[in-house]
DNA sequence: AATATATAGTGGTCTAGACAACTAGATAAC
DNA sequence: GTTATCTAGTTGTCTAGACCACTATATATT
């Protein structure tokens, strides 16, 4: 496994080395790896050179060391490729259930100076309003006003909002979403509201308010959801980015 | 600037002393630092040791080497410490208000079975249970109940928890938190929080649970918190990792 | 049986060197 | 002048130890 005489550093092939193990399923997670000391003796090499291996694979997410009992392989690292910045569609499926749709309105209507703003549009431009009751596995989840520029996607129609309009602008329109924007709060039902999400009036509900931006940097959607406090948790993993 | 009798290692008091000074701007970006030889001698310490401060900071986009001709100050460190992951203390203060904190509990207790597993402790393990009204510019805020296991933070006391434990965590025992997952979820207050909150019985209120990692992937911390859901509003940005 | 105490093994920190690889500038040779 | 060479200074790699802090287990002690 090491050559000391190769030019790459002893260091550097023992990191591969392990590396390779562990993607090889050689090492499985959860597993103690040698000790330092074994390693060192093993390959005849200095404990602070294994260390400085086992240090760059501590970095990446490979190992985890625990002082007083051992080094051991990682557990899987979980792909998360867009994290929480899901559809309702995906979010619903992740939790194990069957996402549904009932549109109650689609209309086109000019922007309020609000909405202008928020979408970076001029006041009095063409948007989709699309109102919509979210279902999960058949059972009213949320209810959903969104906010779409028709001068980004031009042909959008009763049809598709039927569906995941995320789904289509990124399969058909080809924008993808880059980052959003989402602003939770708590509420209780308005009576409106408390009938369409078959609740009672004051039931506790979560209000989310999020925006959508594409690749471009331009805004592509502002939605304002309303779910049902007793069915909807709101889960979030943040992480410091290095 | 290095303490060789303090409890601290020494190749941390470097690492934050350097870590200092670009913060303050005494070292501006694009500045080289002293060599790592002249570092050495300077605090009379071994250069395998500077080099530990000096990886730690390369690691964390502070600084960048450049083999035979020295180390720099990296350009514009990007700031991102902790996205939406601040202690209520700076959550308070980045809204234009002063957190304030009412200590009501604060305890060593068994860890319970749900508790043991989300901590990663023996069940019954000892934990701090803390439970405080936090306060903004002087009002109630929030309800939270922490827990956080006696065995990574030995020495919390009354008086500290009064403050940000997480600035005394990440200052004082040296401990930093990479990631949290956060459950949030609308309610309504119960007669004990409404009173504690100085709301309503009734009134709409934000769950929010949050479990946090420390570096090496230890649990640090659960923490249950009851928001007022007027006057609180839980905003999250979401970037595609590319 | 419950409770201390020793012990072996682990990672964490640190030393005082060494030589290699690289950079930049000064100096010498052409 | 141009080019090659030297030299001082830098980070990169590596050694062979040392002691500390922590964990788990085995062993006395009570």
């Amino acid at each position: 496994m090491i050559n000391k005489h190769s030019p790459l550093p002893i260091y550097y092939q023992l990191e591969q080395g392990i590396k390779e193990m562990i993607e090889k399923g050689q090492l499985k997670p959860g597993e103690m790896i040698p000790s330092e000391r074994e390693l060192a003796e093993t390959y005849d090499i200095s404990r602070m050179t294994v260390r400085q291996a086992i240090n760059n694979l501590v970095n990446d997410g490979y190992l985890v060391r625990k002082r007083g009992k051992g080094t051991f392989v990682a557990a899987t690292k979980i792909e998360q490729p867009l994290k929480g910045l899901t559809s309702f569609s995906e979010d619903m499926r992740a939790r194990g259930m069957e996402p549904g749709t009932k549109v109650l309105d689609f209309n086109i209507v000019p922007a309020s100076a609000a909405l202008a703003q928020l979408l970076d549009v001029r006041e009095g431009a063409d948007l989709y309003e699309i109102r919509r009751v979210r279902l999960a596995d058949g059972l009213p989840m949320a209810l959903e006003t969104s906010y779409i520029p028709c001068s980004i996607v031009p042909d959008l129609t009763r049809e598709i909002v039927s569906g995941s309009v995320y789904e289509f602008i990124e399969k058909d329109v080809g924008l993808s979403i880059r980052s959003a924007v989402q602003v939770l709060e708590a509420s209780v039902a308005r009576k409106m509201e408390a009938e369409l999400l078959q609740v009672k009036e004051g039931a506790p509900v979560l209000l989310l308010q999020r925006r959508s931006y594409l690749d471009d940097g331009r805004p592509l959607e502002v939605v304002k959801s309303v779910y049902r406090g007793d069915r909807y948790k709101f889960t979030i993993e943040m992480e410091r980015s290095k």
